[in-house]
DNA sequence: AATAAAATAATTGTATACAATAATAAATAC
DNA sequence: GTATTTATTATTGTATACAATTATTTTATT
């Protein structure tokens, strides 16, 4: 496993300012949430509870607490007393993924036309900024990284927080089904969507907005192979069905 | 606290039918989840660890397990060495739950008209019948219960296994909800809408459909007293604009 | 050599001991 | 008698020991 996950979308210190000191077990829930988001950790990979004990220099107990976490949001699979791993969404639940967010996004863009202001404007599009630099330069990571920062950061100028957690677990479920089902070849180019969207939105044309933010979320499965035949099967499924 | 918290909505080897015995803390968790369903649990309740723990008769590591997924739904609230207790929503948060779930289960009911077949609207019938006969006997427990278990078949119907996911933690919130916001002397008649809704469904008449739950369930915002002034404030607050 | 059985190792599951923190009660100062 | 400090108790946080389970290797059998 990579060692170096010391790259954070949303610093826990950020998220929970009043400095209530949460406990160890959300640090390494965000670094690996983190790995998972950016795909330097990809669906499949095992998380044995001894290694990350190691690396982050805390007992199991926190691990599992961590592991725990992550699980309920969709992007660790725990098969008990067979351990946690990556999560491998299944062609199923790749297009239920996008329809939620459709829909759910489509929601949070009607609330964000109405109450987004100017200096929020601006901090979407130094957003969008970095994320066009970092995939410009190849940082792979980082790029998608803050390609779902936008849409994060979109939902909290929504201020409907219960709608802000669906959307906080589907972007990294996102990743999964990104990493897992993406088409060869294609480029990421998500940014000047991004871009187009902030100036529907600052122009306060709800309609177009929702209509293009619908587009958008299209266009990313779009790219993905969700034909049958790609899709994971066991091996026993498999061979049964040889002539 | 009651300790007879042994009805349960969903056994869990329902949920789990293939015999993957999964770990004892998600039988505690089902329990406490159940026991804020119906509101035997009530909002601000303290849940206390050892207490727990021996009413349970498993230590405390299985207890905070439960706990911390409980916490992941919302649905108890844990503050970093103060413990845990049975969430109290504010007026905001319950105007968010509601939105969340008109936006959902709209979609739900668009994709359950298109996909259900005469069995399951049977069972849905047999439902209801079971939630009227338990508000009508007063057993108000069961009661509130059964009316979140249809909104849940009614999910699950729909099978996207995400959706269904999203609802199934914003039913318990909404118990909460109305526990702590419902305005005095309503009566619960939620059956004879979910009868209306389950006709509409078996006509096949989606659009609707679609347009009673969103009006059912703005009807249940319509029973609560969401005014600020009923609003929870701290003491400090409180008595700081005393002149 | 291929298969099955047994032994070993690795990993997860749970209880418990102890540390850290918060809540409460008692003691002291004014 | 009230306020502040100190001591006590209760509760949560973390590490660790051991049990239960699964995975792997070794040995035995044909």
């Amino acid at each position: 496993m990579n060692k170096k996950l010391n790259e954070q979308s949303l610093p826990e210190i950020l998220t929970n300012p009043k400095k209530e000191r949460s406990s160890h077990d959300v640090a390494i829930y965000n670094q690996i949430f983190d790995a998972i988001l950016s795909q330097r950790l990809l669906p499949g990979t095992k998380l044995t509870e001894e290694e990350l004990a190691q690396i982050f220099k805390v007992s199991r107990t926190i691990v599992r607490r961590a592991l725990l976490r992550l699980s309920q949001d969709c992007i660790v699979d725990i098969k008990p007393n067979r351990g946690a791993s990556v999560a491998c969404p299944t062609v199923k639940q790749a297009k239920e993924i996008i329809q939620a967010r459709r829909i759910i996004e489509a929601e949070i863009i009607r609330e964000v036309v109405k109450v987004i202001d100017q200096e929020q404007i601006d901090a979407l599009r130094k957003l969008v900024g970095k994320e066009k630099i970092n995939v410009e330069h190849h940082i792979r990571s980082s790029g998608i990284r803050l390609s779902g920062d936008f849409h994060l950061e979109l939902a909290k100028v929504s201020k409907n927080t219960t709608l802000t957690k669906f959307i906080r677990e589907l972007i990294p479920q996102t990743s999964l089904v990104i990493a897992r089902y993406e088409k060869p070849g294609y480029a990421n180019c998500s940014h000047s969507e991004h871009y187009e969207l902030i100036e529907i939105i600052a122009r306060g044309d709800a309609h177009s907005a929702v209509l293009l933010m619908d587009k958008h979320l299209l266009h990313i499965e779009d790219k993905l192979d969700l034909s049958e035949y790609n899709q994971l099967v066991d091996l026993k499924t498999l061979f049964s069905a040889v002539g």
